[in-house]
DNA sequence: GCGGGTTTTGCACATTTGGGCCGGAATGTG
DNA sequence: CACATTCCGGCCCAAATGTGCAAAACCCGC
């Protein structure tokens, strides 16, 4: 990786996540941290963000002092983007949908990452427009407004030709008796043909919405591969799901 | 292989992927990593690249990476900006390209405006997205790295079935004798559908890039309906345009 | 088609840059 | 205050670069 381009890389960081520790950006690259240091020390020379101990700041952070905890149930969003990430290889199609957890995942993604990415969500769009070595397949039709995701026959019927490796799909209710349920019938519509275009489902979730319904059934359990929460695989409140076939990671 | 064409296609790769590895060319094109040096260094000396220390990275790649406010002619382009939309109509079906005046375009809307705009540009749908009336119809397909605009046969087959009311078009060169060119190919397609797509076409540009010239042909004067630049209507430079039978604002 | 000039290319050399590693100093943390 | 990180300043090696030069290819007028 370049120089220059691993820069870039550090200073998006910086800006989306408000802050990076050296240790982290190092094994995201896979460079010495010694050279995270020297990237640092020039950004912070050419004032693109500010070098701390242990890592660095973006410069709008320090103007408001508060703690970076500010979003209930962001960092556990950020352990599961983190357990999906380890999920994609090199060279994969990938299907997702919208939601703040689906943003994380993108967030998320190593630099060095080779894959093709196919969605309608445009948030999740300009995050992976941002990362070096991935593609993005943007699936057209109506933008719904409250979602922020295409939706629509023409969506529906271009990913009918499409069979992805992966699908990760943020959920907002399951349940061991209904399966998958939302609450927007396009959105609904939407995410069973994705679920039918993969090989492979993946769900998204924090723990709290686990056992929980919404109005409109979206899939059973059985559709759903693969379980991702916040919480440790053995768990007590995610038994039942493994008992379902499901794998929980 | 010609220097030139040996030129051509470390563009092509550069426009592609981002980023260019001297390595890589050299093996690629079988000639030596000097001879691969030389070329980079003749196209950064035309501004076609960034040069960096093992390679080359695309314009836009160092834009996204040191955002600087102050785009060029930006004040030009606001006062475009407000021309243009004094042009649209609650109820319009409205087709955008991308680029900056565009987006400048969108950030220009009246939020009573009550539209539909039709694009597959994302920094423009991210604007669009922020207005309260304004529904978005996207176009999908692969997304352009360099333009960030969605390109390929899908979108422009999408388009054939649209008839808008508008277009708005901001162009790169303009030229009595040539009309509208442009240097991407991909780009130049879509531009040319969209144009055939529309009852009106309108040209957003700022003056400095009338009487210039780029490589493809996009569409000859014909073709367009109105003119939009940040100068006087009556202002001497663009008296052949008017001559021209195009309607100049 | 041929001799002279220009352009392009490859090669050898010295120089610079990038990045890993190490030991001692500085800074957090409990 | 003791202990763990993190930082700093070298040091070193490999890779990339700039430069000068000579061979090869190309152009062009005669």
């Amino acid at each position: 990786m370049l120089k220059r381009e691993r820069q870039a890389y550090i200073l998006h960081q910086v800006n989306l996540h408000n802050k990076v520790l050296s240790a982290t950006l190092s094994s995201d690259i896979d460079v010495s941290e010694d050279t995270i240091r020297r990237d640092l020390l020039e950004l912070s020379d050419t004032g693109k963000l500010i070098r701390v101990h242990g890592g660095a700041l973006s410069h709008s952070f320090s103007k408001v002092a508060y703690p970076s905890n500010k979003v209930y149930g962001h960092n556990n969003k950020r352990v599961i983007a983190q357990k999906a990430v380890s999920m994609i290889r090199d060279g994969m199609f990938v299907l997702t949908g919208g939601g703040t957890t689906i943003i994380e995942l993108a967030r998320a993604l190593p630099p060095a990452l080779n894959a093709t990415f196919i969605t309608g969500s445009i948030p999740a769009i300009v995050e992976y427009m941002h990362h070096p070595n991935i593609d993005v397949i943007v699936i057209g039709d109506k933008l719904s407004r409250s979602s922020k995701i295409t939706v629509g026959a023409d969506a529906i019927s271009k990913i009918q030709n499409i069979k992805a490796d992966l699908f990760f799909l943020g959920i907002n209710a399951i349940d061991l008796e209904h399966g998958i349920t939302d609450n927007d019938w396009d959105v609904v519509r939407l995410k069973q043909q994705m679920i039918a275009s993969s090989q492979k489902v993946v769900c998204l979730t924090i723990s709290e919405k686990i056992n929980s319904l919404q109005p409109i059934h979206i899939s059973d359990l059985s559709k759903i591969d693969v379980l991702i929460t916040e919480l440790d695989p053995d768990d007590e409140l995610l038994k039942p799901y493994i008992n379902a076939g499901i794998t929980v990671m």
